[in-house]
DNA sequence: TCATTAATTTTCT
DNA sequence: AGAAAATTAATGA
């Protein structure tokens, strides 16, 4: 009766896998390009805005302010995925979109994108998919930052990984991923520093060991039960 | 338990 | 060498 309808591990939703649309390569030359250095503000926030972009490189940040003129992480926008910002509204949006790293970006402008939609469906279908993850994405978020504390919500993000990514080889799983103890923190909505810890008791556990770029699982069955646990570390 | 800050060390380019 | 990322410790909510 009780525990049957309740969603047990593997719990499938992988934070920020977000539609790539290489496609829109195709019609660059209807852009217009611009290139940000780190730390650059893509779009400010109280900005109107009217375009569609896409990160040929790079990764762009986004994120939401509040009255103090504190900042809130929100999700990336990683290379080869598009961003919208359309409003319709006069309403000075709250979002801003900033530089993590070096990026190129190309600006499609809206009369561009609806001609581009009209000749390519695909390039319709994949922008539509881009924002449906999104809003998705924004769903497990809020879900997850009410229900579960950080440290299973770090586990519960590397357990999702593997189980989509992970390639088991030789008794254990690799990853083949860049992502740094800082983009974790962000997409997980914890600190890099939580991270860290979290990382360092893993390794000395066994269960996993981190590079720049691989991460390795040894014991993804103790990972999973730790998901549920009230961690020291 | 975890965020935050700051100081330090390690790793990457 | 300089920048970026990771670690560590201390403090407080």
């Amino acid at each position: 009766m009780d525990d049957i309808n309740k969603k047990q591990i593997p719990r499938p939703y992988m934070l920020e896998n977000f539609e790539q649309t290489e496609r829109l390569e195709k019609y660059l030359h209807l852009a217009h390009k611009r290139i940000f250095p780190k730390g650059a503000i893509v779009q400010a926030q109280g900005k109107n805005a009217n375009s569609i972009l896409y990160v040929k490189s790079g990764c762009l940040g986004v994120s939401i302010g509040s009255d103090d003129g504190c900042t809130k992480f929100l999700f990336h926008i990683n290379e080869k995925t598009i961003g919208a910002a359309i409003n319709s509204n006069e309403d000075n949006s709250e979002v801003q979109v900033y530089a993590i790293r070096k990026s190129t970006v190309y600006f499609f402008a809206l009369e561009d994108i609806l001609e581009i939609f009209d000749e390519d469906k695909q390039v319709f279908l994949g922008v539509i998919q881009n924002i449906l993850d999104k809003s998705y994405c924004l769903m497990a978020k809020t879900r997850d930052l009410s229900y579960y504390r950080p440290s299973s919500r770090i586990l519960r993000f590397i357990y999702n990984l593997c189980i989509s990514e992970g390639k088991f080889v030789d008794n254990y799983y690799i990853i083949n991923t860049k992502l740094t103890q800082k983009t974790i923190g962000d997409i997980t909505g914890t600190h890099y520093v939580s991270v860290s810890k979290l990382f360092k008791m893993l390794e000395e556990q066994r269960i996993l060991k981190k590079t720049k770029d691989r991460i390795y699982i040894y014991n993804l069955s103790k990972l999973a039960s730790m998901i549920d646990e009230v961690l020291k570390y």
